[in-house]
DNA sequence: CTGTTAGCGCCTTCAG
DNA sequence: CTGAAGGCGCTAACAG
C-alpha cells in the first residue's frame, strides 16, 4: 500500500510538488486547467494531506482538547455535543480526556495538551488544589484556554458558567415557598466552584427566610453510588425534621429518591425534592423531579466559540470574555405544595422546555 | 515565548540535538551523567516533545479515533469510558466524532481518519447504506479498525457485539411468560445491525409461542423525541389488544412510558414493558423498568484492546478476532406478572447488578 | 559515547 | 504561471 502524498500526485501529473500543493490549496497563480487536473486525480486517489506534516509546518493542529470530569452525565455529554457542533463546523478535531474528578488525571491531561498537540483547550475542573497551577501551564505556553461550568479562580481566563448562586437561591426559596420548614442541602465534597456557589445560594435563601446557619442542614458526600445514598439516609434519620432536599448535582437527586423510598418518606408529602439536572429521564420519575436545568448545549457552543475566536485572533481568551448563562427552574411534582393528588403522574406529560409549569426565575 | 525544543536544550547543554534526543529516549549508548543533565534541564524547562514532528517522523500518532452515533446515551458513554480507560493506560489519545446517525457525517469522519491522523479506529455504525464502502477505505489504507455494537456486515473486521438475537428472544419470551398475549416490538427505522438482530429474536420468540407474522406488531420510528411517542400512541390506539412492548433501544422505552401514561394504560397491569437500556435511572421509574443491559464498559475495553493489538502487531484486526459478549436480562416491576401490589416501588432499592431479581438468561 | 546527515510530508519564500 | 530549495522538530542511520 504505497502512500498517496504530494510526491505521488506530482509524479503522475508530471508536475512539481509545489504546484500540486498550490493547486490543492487554491492558490492564486495556478491555471484553472491544472487545478482541475490536480483535483481530479487527488479525488480519484482519495488523497488526504498528511495531518502531522501539515501541523508541523503550519504550527497548527486543527485540533482542540476537551478535559471533562465525566462523560456518563447528561450535563457533560450535552456540553460535548455543543462543542462538537462548533468544532465540526470549524473543521476542527476534538481530543477528549476524562478526569473522573481526579486531580492527578487532570494534571496528566493538561501536561499532554501543553505540548502543541492542540490549538486550544476547553476544561471543566476536577476541583483539585493543584488544579490552578497545573492549568496555568497552558496559559503560559500561549495555548488558548476556556473553562466551563467547574472553573478555577484566580486565572485571567474566559469562563462559561451558569448563575449557580441565583439558581440555588431560587431552588431553595422554591422549597420554602412550597411549605418546607427544614431544607437540607446535599452536595459533593471537594473544592468544586459550582458546589461552593450553590451552597452560598442555599445559605442566602435560608437567611432571607430568617433561618440562620444553625438551621442549615448540609451534607457533603463523595460522588454517586451507594455511599451517598447511605449518607443521605443517615442524615434523614438523624434529622427527622428535614422536609425538603436541595441536591446540588444530578446523582444526589437519585440517591435522595432512593433514600426516601427506603425510609418510607413520601415525596412530596413528607419531603420535597429539587435538584440540578439535565437528564431527560428524571422528569419521568414518580413523582416527577423539579429541576434546575442548565443550558448545557449552549454552554458547549459558547465555550468552543471563545476558544476558536482566541485561536483566530491569536489572543488568549481572557476573563473579560467570560459568559454567565441562565439556568431554568422547572417546577414539577416533587416540590408540589400541599397533599399529593390522586394520580401522581399528571405532570409528566408536559415537556421540559415549553412546560406551562416551567418558570424561569428572575435573579433575586 | 520561545519554544522549548531539542535545539534549545542542545544549545544550553552544549550537546548535539541527536544526543539530547537519545538521552530523553533513554537510548543505550548515552552516559548516565549526560542523561541526568539532559533530563534535569528538560524537566526544568517543561520540555515536551512536539507531537506532530514525532508523529511525522515515526509514522505513528499515538492517537485513536472513535466514531459513535451519540454521546447523550448511557450505552455509548459507558463504552467510551471503557475505551478511554484502555487508551490512557497505553498512553494513547482519543479523538471523538459524533455521527448523530447520519451517514454523511460518518463518511466525513472516516474520510478525515483515513489520512494517517490516527493509528486505529473504533466505530459504531450510523447504519447508512454507504457505510460499508466508506469504512472499507480505512481497511484499504491499512488502518486498524474495530467495529462495536452497531456493525457493518461483509467486512473482514473484528466486531465487538452482544448477543442481540438471544437477548431479544429472551426479552420477548419474558413478556409472554409474564402473561402477555400480544407483544409489540418498537425499534428504530433504518439499517442498524443491532435492530435487525433484535427484531429477529423477537420474531423467533413469537414463533416458538405459536404466534406467526400476522400476530407480530412491529413499529419502526426515527430516533427519540415526541414523534416516536406519538407513533407509539397511535399504535396503541390502533391495536388496543397490545399488552406488552419490547423496545429495542432506551429512548423508545421512555417514549413507551409516556405513551402509556397519556393513554391511561397502567404498567404492568394493562401493558408490560421491557427494553434494552444501560441507564441507571430507568430502574427508578414507577414501575421500575425491566431491561436488557449490555456490558457497555467491557465492550469498550475489548474493542480498544483489539485495536491496540492490531497496532502493536501491525496486522489488521480481522473478523476472527470478533467477540460476542452476553447481555443481562434484569426483571423488574414493569414486567411483573399478575396484578400490581399495593406499593409499586418496592423493587426499586435492589441495585441493578447483584439484584435478587436479576436473572441472566441462557441462550435459547 | 557523541556528532553528522538525511528525510518524514508539507508549505512558502524566492527565482524564473 | 511553474519549479527549486529550505525548513518545521524529531529520529535513525552511519560515522567517528
Amino acid at each position: 500500500m504505497k502512500p498517496v502524498n504530494l510526491k505521488a500526485l506530482a509524479q503522475q501529473l508530471n508536475l512539481s510538488i509545489a504546484t500540486v500543493s498550490r493547486a490543492l490549496n487554491d492558490s492564486y497563480d495556478i491555471s484553472q486547467a491544472t487545478k482541475a487536473r490536480v483535483r481530479q486525480l487527488a479525488a480519484q486517489l482519495h488523497y488526504v494531506p498528511n495531518p502531522h506534516a501539515r501541523s508541523l509546518r503550519r504550527n497548527r493542529s486543527n485540533t482542540i482538547g476537551v478535559v471533562v470530569p465525566e462523560i456518563t452525565n447528561s450535563f457533560f455529554s450535552l456540553v460535548l455535543n455543543g462543542i462538537e457542533d462548533v468544532a465540526r463546523q470549524q473543521h476542527y478535531h476534538v481530543l477528549i480526556y476524562l478526569t473522573h474528578d481526579d486531580g492527578q488525571r487532570e494534571a496528566a491531561a493538561v501536561e499532554l495538551l501543553a505540548s502543541g498537540r492542540v490549538d486550544g483547550v476547553l476544561l471543566s475542573a476536577a476541583g483539585a488544589a493543584t488544579g490552578p497551577a497545573s492549568v496555568r501551564q497552558l496559559v503560559e505556553r500561549g495555548i488558548p484556554l476556556v473553562l466551563f461550568d467547574r472553573v478555577y479562580a484566580g486565572l485571567d481566563v474566559a469562563c462559561i458558567t451558569t448563575d449557580d448562586y441565583a439558581s440555588a437561591h431560587a431552588a431553595t426559596r422554591h422549597l420554602l415557598q412550597a411549605g418546607c420548614r427544614t431544607v437540607a442541602h446535599c452536595t459533593l465534597a471537594g473544592q468544586l466552584s459550582v458546589c461552593a456557589e450553590r451552597q452560598r445560594g442555599y445559605r442566602a435563601a435560608l437567611l432571607e427566610a430568617g433561618l440562620g446557619p444553625a438551621q442549615a442542614v448540609e451534607l457533603a458526600t463523595s460522588g454517586p453510588g451507594p455511599e451517598s445514598q447511605a449518607a443521605i439516609e443517615a442524615m434523614l434519620r438523624r434529622r427527622p425534621d428535614v422536609d425538603g432536599i436541595f441536591a446540588a448535582v444530578e446523582s444526589l437527586a437519585l440517591s435522595s429518591y432512593q433514600a426516601c423510598q427506603r425510609l418510607g418518606r413520601v415525596i412530596p408529602t413528607d419531603i420535597k425534592l429539587i435538584s440540578f439536572s439535565n437528564s431527560p429521564v428524571l422528569p419521568l420519575l414518580t413523582p416527577a423531579l423539579s429541576t434546575v436545568t442548565q443550558p448545557a448545549f449552549r454552554m458547549g457552543q459558547a465555550a468552543a466559540e471563545r476558544v476558536f475566536r482566541a485561536i483566530a485572533t491569536g489572543r488568549p481568551a481572557r476573563a473579560d470574555q467570560s459568559l454567565e448563562l441562565r439556568s431554568e427552574l422547572v417546577d414539577r411534582a416533587s416540590t408540589r405544595p400541599g397533599p399529593p393528588p390522586g394520580r401522581v403522574n399528571d405532570y409528566v406529560n408536559k415537556p421540559l422546555t415549553n412546560s406551562v409549569n416551567s418558570l424561569v426565575m428572575a435573579r433575586p
